[in-house]
Parts: C-alpha cells; structure tokens; sequence
DNA sequence: TGTACATCAGTGAACGCGCGTTCACTGATGTAC
DNA sequence: TGTACATCAGTGAACGCGCGTTCACTGATGTAC
C-alpha cells in the first residue's frame, strides 16, 4: 500500500459527501459527474475508481444522507423532553431556512419525485430512508403521548416543504409551511393546556 | 389561409395534451422533445412552429393540466351533497390508481420537486396551480363545515402521494394512501358521527 | 368547373453541446534492499 | 540512511449518444381566375 490505508476511503467520503448535497440541491439529473468531481477537489477521471456509476453513487449519498438525519432524530428522541419530542422536530424541518438550504435538509423533501419513476437502488435507498423517518416521528408521537399518525405528518411535513419549494409567490410558500406546522403541532399544544390546567 | 382555420390550433392542443401526460409520468427532463412529438404523431422539426422553446411548452402543459383539475374541482363543489365535498376530493386523490396513473393526475405532486430549483415560467404556472387547489379544497372545507386548514391538507394530499410513489415496498406505499386518507378524514367522520347522534 | 398559384404546417438532416463513461497515462508514495 | 522499484489514486483526452434547436425543403390545401 502506498498512500495511507484511509487516503482512498477519505477521497471516496468526500465524494459522496459532496454528491450528498448537490443531489440535494439541484436533484441528480441537475448534477454532471464532472460538476461533482470538481466541486470535490477532483477530476472527473478518477470518479470511476470509486463508485461504479453515477446512479450508484446517488444510492450510497441517498444512505450517507438518510444515517445523518436518522442520527438527528435519534438525538430528539434522546434529548428533548417527553412532549416535545414531535414538536420540536416539526418546528425544526418546517422552516425557511430549511425550505432555502435544501443542500443540508431532507433527501426525500429533495428527491421523492425524481426517483418515482424508475426503480432503482436509489429508489431502493429512499424507500428505506422513508421508513426511518415514520419510524422516528412514530416513537416520538408514542413517547410524546400524543394521537398522531406517523405516517399522515410525515406526508404533512413533506408535502409542505415540497410544496413551499415549488411556490414562486414568497408568501404562498411561507403560508404552507406555517400553516402545516400549526396544524401537526395544534394537539401537542391541546396537550399541554390540558397539562397546565390539570397542575 | 390554405388549411381550416382550426387545423394549427388542433395540432397544437394535441402538442400540449401529449405533453401534459408525458410531462406527468416522466417528469419534463425525462421527456425529449423528439419523443413527445412522436407520440402526437408529428415529427420534431415543426415543434418550434409552435412553441418557443421546451420550457414555453410545459409551462402551458401545465396550465392546461391546472385547468381540468380546477374544473373537476369546480363539478364537485357543485354536484357533491354539503358535507361530503372535501371527502370526496380526498378519496378520489389519495388512492393506487392515481398513483399508478400520474400520466392522467395532479400535476403538482407529478412536478412539484423538479420545478423546485430553478425559477420560470413553469414554476409560476405550479404555484397559480398550488393556490387554485388550496382555494378549492378551503371552500369545499367551509361548504361542508369542517375545521381543517386547506393549505395543510393540501400538504398532506401532496407529500402522501410524492412519498407513495417514492417508495418501492408497495404495501409503505398503500399504508401512506390510506393512512393520510383516514387522517384527512377523521373530522369529517366525527362530524358525520356527531350529525347521526343529534337527529 | 378546372387550373395555376401562394401559403405555410409539417419534414428531416444537421448543428453544437454536455452528458456518462472509458482508458492510456502520470506521478506521488510506501516498501524492499 | 539512501536508492530503485512497484503500486495505484488521480489525470485529462477521447468516446458515443441524445439532447434542444435551426433551417432549407416539401407538399397538401384554400384561393383566384
């Protein structure tokens, strides 16, 4: 071996970590392998040492992406009080600021409808990536004591940002995400009148 | 004038119409503009005798597409019994045949993320297309006299079927129909419930 | 009514371009002596 | 310790291909006489 072990594997990171987020951006057809590689530091030669073809890299920056966010909605679940597990994600992915840096926010609110079309491992990759996140927003309504379909406010919350991306009217667009929150968060907020006026 | 006046507007309506449903159920970057006027039964070279630009053309595939909704909308707000108008929008959205079909569906949920990125004309034809659907759903909501903000059911209706068609495990995918399906209608149920009991 | 003409909707070859992918190579580095 | 060698991560020119778009043309049709 003549560079170190972890040389290759760094590069390999870095490319995917950098697919991560363009894909994010501009969706996986808006990104050239060239683009990429460039964007990594690199040149597009070398993109074939490392993964086996553009759709293959998407699939493992689809995974990449999916661990992280899974890893942030572990952190809620571990951290945040109980009765506010949900809200607190809700609050945290409805907002403009993640409606604007879709390189950092969520593979499926950036992706979903490009990969319906044709199956595929990045397909495949999403499919899981859904599940965890219904599982996650599922323990967390559970823990939250709240009566809240995980699968229905994971729609909610995806729907709106996809929604908030699409609009071209500042306003409309603003409009969806509040008014999704208000509405996934108004039976948390029942809870807690009800725990006020009980105490 | 050599042929009927009618004779460019009609092969134009089919450009548009073919476009429409290709545009729906392979995205507008999944379309060439060779195949599309293949499939209208014309060849590619005349296709700037009618259109600009490919842009101009799924801008107005998206108007006309809007269009029919808003008029399928505007028959149930006229023909549904007081009470039943939001739900029965809500059935008829949220089921596996419009998944399965997008060809024929909602535009939004079909383009919503490809047209996220970058601005256009086909970005203000969705966002024209996103308020015509939430005023239609806000008053089908009030004519039946429920409590649920129309932005955020739109939301749900959308990302419910954006995450069904995403997702590769059929039955994840029938679950996000149906669950969304019940948790748009559970007030509605409750109101048919509470009507019964008083009468 | 029949013919010559003008119009223009539609044709299909050709364009430049950027895409994903391939491949002969280069040169930085760890290893062997 | 210093040098020659082997490895292989990364380079960059080149590939075929399909894209959106252009343009010289063709030929079907309505109109004028």
């Amino acid at each position: 071996m003549r560079y170190t072990p972890q040389h290759k594997s760094n590069t390999h990171r870095k490319i995917v970590n950098t697919a991560s987020e363009l894909f994010r951006a501009q969706g996986i057809g808006g990104v050239g392998v060239t683009d990429l590689m460039q964007q990594a530091g690199l040149t597009h030669g070398g993109f074939y040492a490392h993964f086996s073809s553009k759709e293959q890299l998407a699939a493992e920056a689809c995974r990449t992406a999916f661990e992280e966010s899974a890893q942030r909605l572990k952190q809620v679940l571990e951290e945040t009080e109980p009765g506010r597990k949900f809200a607190t994600t809700v609050e945290r992915y409805l907002t403009t600021g993640h409606r604007d840096r879709s390189s950092k926010g969520c593979m499926i609110a950036a992706l979903a409808s490009e990969v319906a079309h044709h199956p595929g491992p990045v397909k495949d990759a999403m499919t899981v990536g859904i599940k965890g996140w219904i599982e996650g927003i599922a323990k967390m309504v559970s823990q939250d004591g709240l009566n809240i379909d995980a699968y229905s406010a994971v729609a909610t919350m995806v729907g709106a940002m996809v929604l908030a991306r699409a609009a071209a009217d500042p306003r409309l667009s603003e409009r969806l995400l509040t008014h999704a929150r208000d509405s996934l968060l108004s039976s948390t907020r029942r809870m807690a009148r009800h725990k006020r006026a009980r105490s």
